[in-house]
DNA sequence: AATGAATGAGCGTTCATTCAT
DNA sequence: GATGAATGAACGCTCATTCAT
């Protein structure tokens, strides 16, 4: 059939490619605001392709299946999420100055795009493979654990972190983040940028290395002998 | 059998009261293995009466319908889990102490009843009333963050924690444990103790007051003198 | 166990009789409210059980089944009819005043058992046996039909009514009650006195014989001399 | 076929609409003829699909929901009717032609379309509305009702007919001509043809006005001066 | 005599997927 | 490229019936 607009039997591969990828764009995004919205399990292919304006046919054409459109949701709101928070990073010039600005970048970033993490966070505790496991879960977060915890390893290094677990530090940062997104979905009130100084705070305090006892007549009040 | 002591013939109202509740018990103990293992989702009535080695009408027999089930499996576990961990807090002398029991506490819980708290977390995350939006979700941990809240503002009020935001501090104590809770699931051979022995240090060296400087040229601003 | 208070180990044959009844009449008129009131298809067993007061397995327990419940909602809604209305019916001196007689009396029994007629006619018009066909419907009214034919042949016959079909007319005169109760139960308000009236006139004057013509320039050409 | 004239390629609205079209009058044939075989509340989805030779998911396409289908039922049957009898009512030339005409044409749409009056006496008596009252019901007969005292008025007004509460006197034709079909159904060798003339003669005895008499020797008997 | 418990078939509906056009 | 039509399995739920007590 397409051949016959083509007399060479040859398609022009970009051509093809630009409105292949216009259209997967389309429904990646009307995928990630109907999961949002709704849930996901709710988020329906008739859904989805009501949202996009078009029919339920074109996303079986365009994706192998519901799974696969999944999949290219959670790696559209992931590459977003890097191009948003990455750069900024990278110009810090200390371990608790990328701490901060960490946390204080993501927050932004959910204020900016509430739907992209909402529907990310239900397809983590929602798609399932066909063997009933989770697909994603917080096993996803496995090379965002890592990065933190070259982090905090980095800041133990250079004496600027006191010494703790930095898994445990990792999990519990992202989780922190995670949920002053869900609160403030359930609360569109509550004061993003407030919260965020406060976890900042919060953390700074839980990584930095004490302040010292200065004299002999000042014990330290815990943990002393 | 008590029915032999009671001349009238008639059944008694614990009797039957008994066998009801047994029932119940067993389904909801059922439905709750059934979410756990599968996910919200795919719990359906059928498998969770598969589970309970009975019929699928026996579920409509007993529960006005699958929510009035589901709401049983959030009360049964929300009971279960105050019934461990609240008697433990009320014995601790100090709001850190409190603060670390609580900790430690769920954590034994989450060792013992790993099935309860996953269950618990899906209905959470998933179980929607008609309208489309969340029966329970963020907003069902309102009287947990008003508890820490109080806990929080107590220890402020005896100058042993700093001051922060009570709010904050409690949405993300409990993010932190649900955390730790998801990843030893995830990872059955993490090490829950450790992780739980972090978490406490961690926020207590949130929560403190910092070590006061000790010369008369910087004035301890808080609890002092 | 009632055999524990009889040493005799024989049931007192009148008693079970008296009680079984007791029973039978209490549950079918719970049968007929029910069936009024929500029509036949929604009236399950439980709902009648219900009404009844008892539990759902005592109709078991008095009836074959339902179909055997429901035929005897039939047979007692009929006797009831009849036992108004037919004694009414045999004191009427000509075939005209029983046809009055039988539409107003009728008209009467329908305002004081409103629900026992509405069952009747929920019954007649969806019950059915296995096979699938009407176990009642309109071939039920055979009984009442020959009566009424036998009225008319008799007013026929002494010359008080015209020549015509008496199958038809039964089934007209009837479906015309039918449709009064139908009417008045679907408007409460309306004058089912007056209607009865009317119907009365209607069917006096469709079967009368004509006023003859009375001069010789219009010979009568029915039931003329 | 259409679409060959069509040079833009484009699916035309009406090409579509006709296959849809037929996909839902092929369902509602299948409706009406399940309806009136087996009754309303035996007539499942499972059971119209199977006649239709489609699957159970097909109506659900195509349909809202059962409501949906069965109202369509109702309209398609009363636009049948409508069709068949209005354009004969026209061409009469007084109040009593139309009488007679709508009952022997009401007799003839019967004997060649009995499905579909069964199908919607099915309807009429059982289709219910989520609170448990009748959708249709003897209320749904109003307009018929209000055209037919219309008619009735007419010839009171004209002096062709005697004087009558117009309302009792179309309930009952109505419900004259509704038994005449009913006895059908139950009685297939039943003479249509000759019940209708029946019921024709019937009625105009009942509504015109009688001979007057002639001579003061023969007083009238009713509703005279 | 009466009960509550349990069953299993059938209901209307939803949905991912397939396919001819 | 894109569509609407169709499928079949699974869902939550209802109900007449059966049965041990």
């Amino acid at each position: 059939m397409r051949s016959k607009n083509n007399p060479s039997g040859q398609k022009d591969r970009s051509d093809r490619s630009f409105i292949e990828k216009a259209r997967r764009a389309q429904i990646i995004d009307a995928a990630i605001h109907t999961i949002a919205e709704v849930g996901f399990a709710k988020a329906s292919l008739a859904r989805i392709a009501a949202r996009a304006g078009v029919s339920k046919g074109v996303i079986s054409y365009h994706f192998a299946g519901k799974d696969e459109l999944v999949e290219q949701v959670v790696m559209q709101v992931y590459t977003d999420i890097a191009d948003s928070v990455l750069p900024r990073l990278l110009e810090q010039p200390s371990a608790t100055a990328v701490l901060r600005t960490h946390i204080l970048t993501v927050a932004e970033y959910m204020r900016d795009h509430r739907a992209h993490l909402a529907a990310l966070g239900e397809v983590f505790t929602n798609f399932r493979t066909a063997d009933g496991t989770l697909r994603y879960g917080i096993t996803a977060n496995e090379e965002l654990y890592a990065s933190l915890e070259n982090l905090y390893r980095e800041g133990q290094r250079t004496g600027e972190f006191r010494s703790f677990d930095p898994r445990v530090m990792a999990i519990t940062q992202q989780a922190a983040v995670d949920s002053m997104f869900a609160y403030w979905t359930a609360h569109p009130d509550h004061d993003l940028r407030a919260h965020a100084r406060e976890l900042a705070d919060l953390f700074e305090r839980a990584v930095r290395v004490p302040t010292p006892p200065l004299t002999s007549a000042d014990p330290p009040t815990k943990g002393a002998p």
